[in-house]
DNA sequence: ATCGGTTTTGCATTCGAAGTCAATTAAATT
DNA sequence: AATTTAATTGACTTCGAATGCAAAACCGAT
């Protein structure tokens, strides 16, 4: 709160500033004052815009020979327009070229029909194909998308503000929000739905996948197929969906009475995966047999480096696991073993599911949690059941 | 037109239903007032709650005692107000938790802050790259982007109107655009710049990357280094990229001297490539020697397919190579010979034309175009001159 | 205390569309 | 044809912030 105001204040003046500095603005709008308040007594109605301002249901209404209201009015679904006014305002507007101003729509109708989509990172890769099945849903609604992405974590604080700012009637996260931060679109009662995160200390609206359960049944897959020197490779600290795909995948591992994993953390970028099995590599001693990455692109990293930098066989020699299953995964360079996530049930529930909360505001908060789909892929051993545990366990 | 008039008729129905909130007009500043005086009262849990509308500027100037005006140009920056004004003012704004409403001020001012940016394939794996440095740029000028996907070039007229509709300040697009569409823009004064797209019949804002240039380097090495049987992966026929790409790859080929390439159309995706070798292959007569794909993507399902359908060299037999420098493309499994385009550069090039134009209209077309980097990777044989061409030609 | 000259202020208006409500017109009923 | 009822319609207000303009307050100087 004290932040938000800090941010909004802060974040005003900079756009003040510098470009369309206010000078331009200045005679911006006097010449449009001018215009308007000449027009204003609709003396000169022939020629319609001699100035380069688009049309506005004023001038349809004067060309159409009806009132402004009528207008409006044409385009409300249930409204009671005889035939002809109709005929007449589609005439003029189609004339004039008028499009309806949206946002002083907006204005006096509360609804801005903007959502805003918070994303911290597009160059996951994974997160492309998220937004875009979130672009289609919305547009399908008839809503539009305020692009948020936020770079670092600190900028969280001014971005939410900016999202306040236009009054978009929702919000998608995919970024990290403090409790502060969903308190304070509750109560400024802005619908809110995270996808893939959640909240520790208070329920929200979130769409999520199931990562501590696909973690667990990765490793029993693999431990099935025998491994038994698991290593994991996992995401950013401050990734919830990192850590609970690590520690699910820890808490089984030990479940099953394996030793404990190594670990390296990575940056859910493909040199981590690289730098990742590097890492692993050095104590010779403890060589993992499978490799568990927080995501498929490190997992990818993973294999190129086991197979590329190291000459090891994968998966003959080594398994390596990833999730999200993103395109990369299915290539046939590294069909990998993913728990893929169903982005687009889950994106069309996020939408969905904001949809309904802009409708009424009194409703209590909802998760819905998918299952991630595993992928049998060709970096893992599976099948083969482990041969007579001997000789090769201690190589 | 028709269409887009059409479209916004359509486009607007679905909203005004159940919003209202009009209870009390006159006493609308005092309720809002005295709401946010109790503060964050969750009313009547049982009822519905009392709009909670947020605090307006007449609310922070009730509660600090001044004038509307004084609120608002409390956050203009070369204005005159007294530090104990000011103060007041900062001091309500926060107390109420004011925030700006950003629709009405740009109802005013006519500045929206928003940027369009119509970008039509997402899962595309470049435009992930392109759009995230678009935000990073359009963020830090304060911008706030609107965007447009356009799944299908039919939904193009819609996607427009939306844009208009939405009085964006600026528009950058990445999609396919008719000479109509254009003129249109310049006709409403909204400024446009196009991204890696171009009008043949018209000049007009752009950015671009030489294609063609790029194309005939990578022939031109592919050449030097003995290649004589070149086949070609197209893009789809409505990409003008994907055109340039392999016609100034084709001009180049025959200007060597070398024969007519083959071709095959792909649709940007790696399943193209795939496709793509497997049909190059089918004709055991005319087997390339080098396979220029018109983007990473299919370049990288190409080598695949040679790799590990067809068992072949790549590049010792073969030489594969790409567009566009996308991620992926630097892995290790296939580290891609491709021509990198200074996304990066490009983007912020679009970002800084858009605001440059959005400050003056009149300013006649600008083109600002692009080299792309040669990438010598490791998926095409280019430094070994040719061995003294025997044997193995025609196997 | 009074008078120019600045700053600060507040009033009133504006942006463009939508909704209210009373008035008008058309249609339907007796 | 007269009158009730329903369908249309236009004048006016509203949303929230930004200015133009003029009144008010301030400041030093006479």
């Amino acid at each position: 709160m004290g932040e938000s105001w800090a941010a909004v204040a802060c974040n005003i003046n900079p756009h003040f500033r510098n470009f369309f500095g206010y000078t331009d603005a200045h005679s911006n709008v006097q010449s449009s004052l001018s215009m308007a308040t000449k027009k204003s007594p609709p003396a000169a109605p022939g020629s319609a815009s001699i100035k380069n301002r688009s049309a506005t249901s004023y001038d349809v209404a004067l060309r159409a020979g009806v009132s402004q209201s009528a207008v409006s009015r044409h385009f409300k679904p249930g409204a009671s327009v005889s035939p002809e006014t109709r005929a007449r305002v589609i005439k003029a507007a189609k004339e004039l070229d008028y499009i309806p101003n949206a946002l002083a729509r907006s204005l006096i109708t509360r609804r801005s029909n903007l959502v805003a989509v918070m994303i911290s990172n597009l160059t996951n890769l994974y997160y492309p194909e998220v937004l875009s099945e979130l672009s289609q849903q919305f547009v399908s609604k008839g809503m539009r998308i305020l692009l948020f992405t936020v770079p670092h974590e600190s900028d969280i604080d001014q971005t939410i503000a900016q999202v306040w700012q236009y009054q978009v009637d929702g919000v998608i996260a995919a970024t990290r929000l403090s409790l502060e931060h969903v308190t304070e679109f509750e109560r400024r009662g802005i619908p809110l739905v995270l996808y893939n995160r959640t909240l520790a200390e208070k329920s929200v609206n979130a769409i999520v996948c199931d990562q501590i359960e696909g973690a667990r049944m990765l490793v029993s897959r693999l431990a099935a197929a025998g491994h038994k020197r698991f290593a994991i490779i996992s995401g950013p600290v401050d990734s919830v969906v990192g850590q609970e795909r690590t520690l699910g995948a820890r808490e089984r591992i030990l479940e099953l009475g394996l030793r404990e994993p190594q670990m390296v953390m990575g940056q859910y970028d493909y040199r981590s995966g690289v730098m990742g099995l590097r890492h692993l590599m050095e104590n010779r001693a403890r060589v993992p047999d499978a490799i568990i990455c927080a995501n498929d692109i490190m997992a990818i990293g993973c294999v190129d480096a086991a197979r590329h930098e190291f000459g090891i066989d994968v998966p003959g020699t080594l398994s390596v696991a990833g999730f999200d299953g993103v395109e990369p995964s299915t290539w046939m360079s590294h069909p990998l073993t993913t728990l893929r996530q169903p982005v687009q049930k889950m994106a069309q529930a996020a939408a969905e599911m904001l949809l309904s909360l802009i409708g009424n505001d009194a409703s209590s908060p909802e998760k819905r949690v998918f299952s991630a789909q595993f992928i049998e892929g060709g970096t893992s051993r599976l099948d083969a059941p482990p041969p007579p545990k001997a000789k090769k366990e201690h190589k």
